[in-house]
DNA sequence: TTGCTCCTCACGTCACGTGAGGTGGC
DNA sequence: TTGCTCCTCACGTCACGTGAGGTGGC
């Protein structure tokens, strides 16, 4: 093998996709060397040492730390290097699973800020809606005057308990329209848009309003609805649904969150 | 809203699953505030701020950088939000590639790895394999007394050029077993083990032995090959595919990489 | 006094990136 | 002399983690 069988840094970095200032730290911290040194110190690589830096590549891409890379490296047997793929293999396995969760929150997120911003909010509609996986929390008891805070606590601390994960969208649960204009701020449930969710809002045909108000207020909505709906012989059938589309998420001003009610009618 | 109603740090760490101390850090540089200071300067979180500290999470978890999340939070409107969304979705699926990717060169290695302990390296067998996709490098020249290391180069950069992902095991391709014997350091062309790969390693009878030695050498395996083909009225029919099973990634004596050499038969 | 929760401040860590100042052969 | 490639060394950066030393009310 002669020198001209060998490749200086700017060659190797250029063929690996490799920075030079990484191949010089790998160099420093004794994990991956060139095989000679030349004159004025430069640095010579040999061209099958590009299978090796490949997989420290593939190693470093799936999170093993340069550490453990290093003892891999050192000590390497087929059997050791066969246990650190498959620690790396269930690692993946969680990683995927982990940003398959977060395109749901991604889609979902998007999806409601997008209708937030396309809806009439001072009109009441009735649509056809279809069905949606949500988990909903603990019932709410609110007879030694419980608040709104303690209500979301308690969903929060429910929720961990069963692994659901807080970044969905959250929304309140009222029994009937009754109890949702008697006291908005109490909610007898709260839920979360969550896709992999063992409960269900059904499909159907949802008498649909919008309001801005912060958290616990609903403005008169509740009065619009309800009125809207004996003009036009529509019978508001079990629980109502309401979602903050736009919330401290992507508002500043508390006032201006838009919240979202819905419930299930048919017509008389 | 009392002060009943607020949450210690640990409080709010359990709820969140948060680390007191990335939460101190991002009251630090600014990021996420607690909405109260006690005396002693306890700091107080309020309920709906788990909302707020979700949504950092998700996106650090989908790596964006907290100075971009500041921008965001600072400058919030339902528009941001959705390019940022966006944008993220976007690293996001690169991301899931690239797991996949690393998913199939796992895969792909440690059955290498596995294949490679289990077999009786002594004998040669007869056996029917299924088919396999390659990636085909480019065809080498030796006219001009080119090297084996030449030829990996070439490779390579034809690899770069492709994308082709160079962590995928790598083998020699001969056009017949007659130059393999010839010169095994002198590989028509060389090849990736690419599921992608655009080529194939066709399904069918093949003839397989094994040796240990270190790149460009192959022992007496195409004697033997020859050999036991004659003695079983085999003929061997194209191309000879040459692959590592082990090499520098699992093995520290070069003399000891392990060879499977593997040519298609009919028999007579 | 002891235990408990919380605080600040300084320093460490991981895997590099950057930039200054210098070398050696054409 | 100029340009080019490479070098070392020191310091910066990002997102925290750790540990020392201290506080304030039971």
């Amino acid at each position: 093998m002669t020198e001209n069988d060998l490749l200086s840094i700017t060659e190797f970095s250029e063929i690996t996709g490799i920075k030079q200032s990484t191949l010089r730290y790998y160099d420093e911290i004794g994990l991956f060397s060139p095989v000679a040194r030349g004159r004025n110190d430069y640095r010579y690589y040999a061209p099958q040492q590009i299978i090796s830096i490949n997989l420290i590549n593939v190693l470093t891409g799936l999170g093993v730390s340069l550490n453990q890379i290093s003892d891999m490296v050192r000590n390497r047997t087929p059997g050791s290097l066969i246990s650190l793929l498959n620690q790396q293999e269930n690692k993946l396995d969680a990683e995927l699973r982990r940003l398959h969760r977060s395109y749901s929150v991604i889609h979902l997120l998007r999806s409601q800020m997008q209708r937030g911003l396309m809806v009439d909010e001072s009109k009441i509609s009735v649509r056809a809606m279809e069905g949606m996986s949500i988990s909903l929390g603990p019932q709410n008891d609110y007879e030694n005057g419980g608040s709104f805070y303690e209500a979301f606590l308690n969903f929060c601390e429910y929720a961990r308990r069963l692994r659901i994960n807080m970044s969905y969208p959250i929304g309140d649960f009222f029994t009937d329209m009754e109890s949702f204009q008697k006291d908005p701020s109490k909610p007898s449930r709260l839920f979360a848009i969550d896709p992999e969710g063992s409960d269900t809002k059904p499909a159907g045909l949802f008498i649909i309003g919008y309001t801005r108000s912060f958290y616990g207020q609903a403005g008169d909505i509740g009065d619009r609805i309800t009125a809207y709906a004996d003009e036009n012989h529509l019978t508001l059938n079990g629980p109502v649904y309401g979602v903050r589309l736009h919330d401290e998420l992507s508002m500043r001003d508390p006032d201006s969150y838009l919240l979202q009610v819905m419930s299930q009618v048919y017509s008389e």
